[in-house]
DNA sequence: ATAATGCGTAACTGTACGGTTACGCGAATC
DNA sequence: GATTCGCGTAACCGTACAGTTACGCATTAT
């Protein structure tokens, strides 16, 4: 019951990357990561629920090739590995054309370039 | 190291979206709109699945705000709304710096600029 | 050897999907 | 007015989390 038949390009690759980024807590850990690998205690300790809770977050991310593991001792040192990210990326690139032309209201046809460096000053603090 | 006070911003803003983004035949969705409006019962004929599981799949985006509806008749036309998308990929761009750059496992403490400078000159394929 | 750490897993609960069939309601057609 | 069409919703089932507490197994410290 879980496998459709594959007639509509479900992009299967993506499956488990998109399903990992689902969760907010998720996300917050791959925030965290960029700042550097980190043993899976201090994750945990970064967050208001249990450490098995993450030691469950950190499975998934796992299965989606998000980070890497490896052990150091009693530590278990989670990586980031934003690779698989690149597929999101792809997709969404497809959209951009999308948000960029029903935004232009305004007269400035943005070259991609141009647009970068707009929404990259135009960041939301919040 | 510390740091412990990393507030856990769970961005809930983002929150639906990446929630809707989770399930392929959504994105497929998606994929299907950017070809233009059209009404529930001709998407739901572009799937496996049944009328009503894209009528639920449509509440999802619609609560995403990913899409829009209105009515034509008896016809409930649907039409993309990248919008909400924008937030998703200015998240990912804080890791397009990475996915490049960090290919050699050094964990790079690189400042965006210098990243991208790096990245075009470092090509390791493995 | 014994105790303390670090962390995954098992077991259990509640909730949100993802899918289905049955149904209902407004719009269009006859 | 009766019927058909288009589509959302209700009711129901199975599964996959998200969280918890209890436990077990290495590794390090005493």
């Amino acid at each position: 019951m879980r496998h459709r038949s594959v007639t509509y390009s479900p992009a299967r690759h993506n499956e488990a990357t998109f399903q990992a980024l689902a969760d907010p807590t998720r996300r917050a850990v791959l925030d965290l990561l960029r700042r550097g690998a980190q043993p899976a205690g201090q994750i945990a300790s970064a967050f208001p629920v249990s450490r098995p809770a993450i030691s469950k977050h950190l499975r998934l991310l796992r299965r989606a090739h998000l980070v890497r593991e490896h052990r150091e001792g009693r530590h278990r040192v989670y990586q980031l590995n934003p690779e698989p990210l690149r597929a999101v990326d792809s997709w969404i690139e497809q959209y951009r054309q999308f948000w960029t032309a029903s935004l232009n209201n305004l007269k400035s046809f943005v070259e991609s370039e141009y647009a970068r460096e707009l929404e990259v000053d135009s960041r939301k603090p919040k």
